[in-house]
DNA sequence: CATCGTTATGTTCGATCATGCATAACGCTT
DNA sequence: AAGCGTTATGCATGATCGAACATAACGATG
């Protein structure tokens, strides 16, 4: 097996809204989880995320999508939960389109540095 | 002119090594500053980075390049100062590089967001 | 040999952001 | 009506990173 290269190319993407930042890697896991798990409490939980920031971040998306992606409810049977709505599930598959592809461009990219 | 699409693609890329970040946007630039001023603090005065930070940077790149991308003098007349190597100038150009694909290729893809 | 501006380096301060903690409101269940 | 877990929200705490500040060493020049 061939030594790994001294460098490659590293890098970050996500899309941006009104706001800035709309959805990332991590917004992107948390939408998975709620809809995984049915609360953004558990949703936090899961991935050792506080749930305060949990909360600001479907807050923040929610705010810059033209349709919620994450409906919430309060109270009621096990004390409310949220769900991931379509706009939501779009959302999720439109990103890890666009991170796929750019991967991939990394990978490509990395293999034409002239160092 | 048409409107703004509401969502673009937004994202960063850097060159690692072997502690992590080897050069992304502002190292090179700091690196562009030290050939055009010639030390490294009129380097930091003139982007207003601390010359604390600017030193740490250089530092960074000098371990993790095979040979230093910048050499550094200390007393003598003017105090010393920093000269960008032919290494240096190679960093840069590969980062720009890559740099310039990188918009193009997130213009590219802002087009085929499905959002 | 005193001066000067730069490199070199430790320490403190400040802004930022996520975590942790504390409550309150909510509404179905029992 | 009481209980429960979740949403909602404010406030204090802590980690991180760069800026700001303080010296010291350096070496050509006058």
């Amino acid at each position: 097996m061939a030594k790994s290269p001294p460098y490659h190319l590293g890098g970050r993407i996500w899309i941006e809204g009104p706001e800035g930042t709309f959805v990332g890697y991590g917004r992107v896991v948390l939408l998975e989880r709620i809809r995984e798990h049915g609360s953004i409490s558990a949703a936090a939980r899961s991935m050792e995320m506080s749930y305060r920031n949990a909360w600001r971040l479907v807050e923040s998306m929610n705010r810059q999508s033209r349709k919620p992606v994450v409906e919430k409810s309060t109270g009621g049977r096990g004390g409310g939960g949220a769900v991931l709505t379509p706009a939501g599930e779009a959302v999720i598959e439109a990103f890890w389109a666009a991170y796929d592809d750019f991967q991939e461009y990394l990978d490509a990219q990395t293999k034409k540095l002239s160092l």
